[in-house]
DNA sequence: TTCACACTGTTACAAAAATCACAGCGAATA
DNA sequence: TATTCGCTGTGATTTTTGTAACAGTGTGAA
């Protein structure tokens, strides 16, 4: 089986989130153009793409919703339930806790962490926060994969490199930082400011030039 | 001039914010492969990027720190400073707006909004909070051009038209939801659920795979 | 003064991604 | 039964993006 690019990884789960926010007895089939439609993408990209994880539809149905939907829970998710951590729980840790929270049936919150004593050995937005000390025993007991940082930039190697060595392999990282790891451990960054940055770029080329050709 | 591709910006932002976290006085100049090392992108790829906006170094010394600088905030930042409201003081509101304030010069959040009473009128973080209802008025009050839409995804799609019309020209959407929208306005998309799926789908296929080849 | 060196700027090339375009299909129609 | 229709699945093609390679350059060593 041929490897899916990252980018169509992203349109998969994005065509996920938008049919599941579908009611299949309304409409139990949706077509290729349609999807389209609601994604921003092109219509024959996401036949490409379900084509890619071997999904079939129908030449005059087009794709049936529910079926579709599990074929891409299948895809994307994981059987077993994955436990994800977040690190930092300051104002936009906890906006994110309370944000992914119970979310995805397949994606729980199982630990959150906090270097200040205030905050640590109870339970904060339905998660229950530990000191920065547990972090190792926590990780191994809960079986945690998969970190959301939410800590100063300042902190965030540091960071990343110890819960690498605890076995965690990927990190959603919020911090303004690059993170120096061995290629074990997946990375996504989202630095707010950036975005801040980026749609500003834009929006004042669209000033001046009246328009942009591409929307994401 | 030729068209700079999109993530060709995202990766000049990115290097002006790693050369602004350098100190000058203690490497006054920098060699493409060492900003590669840094940003995780190759040398040949920054010297492309750096050739894209015209910039050029020196074969002997490399890049002057201070000027490239110069130069990219000349590429990336308006003359003036643009100004930025922030729509839904939720957690999440909050932490963003707490999060970006004050951060770059050219960048300013001058307005937040929220529908509910017991937060508009007042200072909240250090900007004036006003009610939906002043939208329009405070928009074109303050040069408002860019937004960060941090409200339900069933509130933004009426918002975002809304505030299209009020001459918003960038939308930061935190919304977990698409926009659809005429495409004179740029519109980023960060779904934080999507964002936590797509690590915790590419950290299995670590674990599975042991490596992965390309980090972002 | 000549040479070697390590870098940049840029062109040529390769890889990846998106788009096009059309065969094939099943249903509806007559 | 034959015909039309609008869709899917997919090979071919184009476009975009990234990489490799190398000529050109200023510096410092000999």
């Amino acid at each position: 089986m041929k490897q899916i690019p990252e980018k169509a990884i992203e349109r998969l789960i994005l065509y996920r989130r938008i049919l599941m926010s579908l009611n299949p007895s309304d409409r139990p089939n949706i077509f290729s153009h349609e999807l389209a439609t609601l994604s921003g993408f092109s219509s024959a990209q996401i036949r490409r793409d379900l084509m890619a994880i071997g999904y079939s539809g129908s030449p005059v149905k087009g794709y049936s919703l529910n079926n579709l939907v599990e074929s891409l829970n299948e895809f994307i998710d994981s059987e077993e339930k994955q436990h994800v951590a977040i690190i930092g729980l300051g104002q936009l840790g906890r906006a994110i806790l309370n944000y992914c929270k119970n979310r995805r049936k397949k994606i729980e919150i199982v630990a959150s962490f906090d270097k200040d004593p205030q905050k640590t050995d109870q339970v904060i937005l339905g998660t229950h926060c530990y000191g920065i000390d547990k972090l190792e025993k926590i990780i191994k007991e809960k079986n945690i994969r998969v970190v959301i940082l939410a800590i100063p930039a300042e902190e965030a190697q540091e960071m990343a490199e110890r819960i690498m060595k605890a076995g965690i392999r990927g990190i959603l990282n919020y911090a303004p930082t690059n993170l120096y790891l061995d290629n074990d451990v997946f990375v996504e960054n989202r630095d707010m400011i950036l975005a801040v940055e980026k749609v500003a770029y834009f929006s004042r080329k669209i000033d001046k030039e009246g328009f942009v050709e591409s929307l994401s």
